[in-house]
DNA sequence: CAGAATCCACTCGGATACTG
DNA sequence: CAGTATCCGAGTGGATTCTG
């Protein structure tokens, strides 16, 4: 897959890329987990609104990725530890370019949604 | 939205740029249109796959947020065509660090789901 | 040519209840 | 504590038909 080295190549390489982190909660799951190992009840109430269900997929498939290491205490009650891999470090860094993007823009995309909806509402009869 | 500049706080701003380019088309047809003007067959037909339908929705979402400029030529019959504006240009810019990043980890995250499934789909029956 | 409209399948994600 | 199992609604996206 991604053949070549035209644009499309390029385009595709990105989106096996947000296939991965594009998810509602991923981001935010690796965000937590690059400060040090966290728990999994604990990521439940640092992620406001998750629920149990999107938490365990979410991590399933980080760590199929390699981007989550998972860590079992067989210990009475149990005790699971994630902590995200260099791998996921790394990304997290070039992440904050989106970022900067994001806020460089922030008003000229909120200036473009506002002339657009009103446009689009506005008959324009004549 | 997305208060504060926590790790939560810059988590949220990177889903913000993810929920405007995490559709399934909407990196190729801002690459196409990056290239220069490209019209509506255009791109039906260089986006490998696309329906009409999915066409259209990602043109008037990325038009909405100011991603995509759409020029009508009043003719019979019409023709229309779509430019990546400079906004749009700068994103793709930083999504090449994301490139980067997956060609230089590729490896390592296939192995990683090899790994992974390899565990899994074998029960530990120890 | 560039869509709008309609129908349908599938997946994502939330709510809830149960368990080792 | 750290899940698993089940049900369900909403949204995403494909196929097809119709039109100025």
């Amino acid at each position: 897959m991604c053949i070549g080295d035209g644009a499309q190549a390029r385009a595709c390489t990105v989106r096996q890329v947000l296939d991965r982190i594009g998810g509602k909660w991923s981001i935010g799951i690796v965000v937590e987990a690059s400060q040090g190992p966290v728990r999994f009840t604990e990521l439940e109430r640092r992620l406001d609104g998750i629920s149990r269900r999107m938490l365990t997929l979410t991590l399933r498939n980080l760590e199929r990725d390699g981007l989550l290491e998972r860590t079992v205490y067989p210990t009475v009650p149990p005790k699971v530890e994630y902590t995200a891999t260099p791998m996921a470090a790394e990304l997290y860094e070039t992440l904050v370019t989106l970022t900067n993007w994001a806020e460089r823009h922030r008003d000229e995309i909120a200036t473009a949604r506002a002339e657009y909806d009103a446009r689009e509402s506005t008959v324009p009869a004549g």
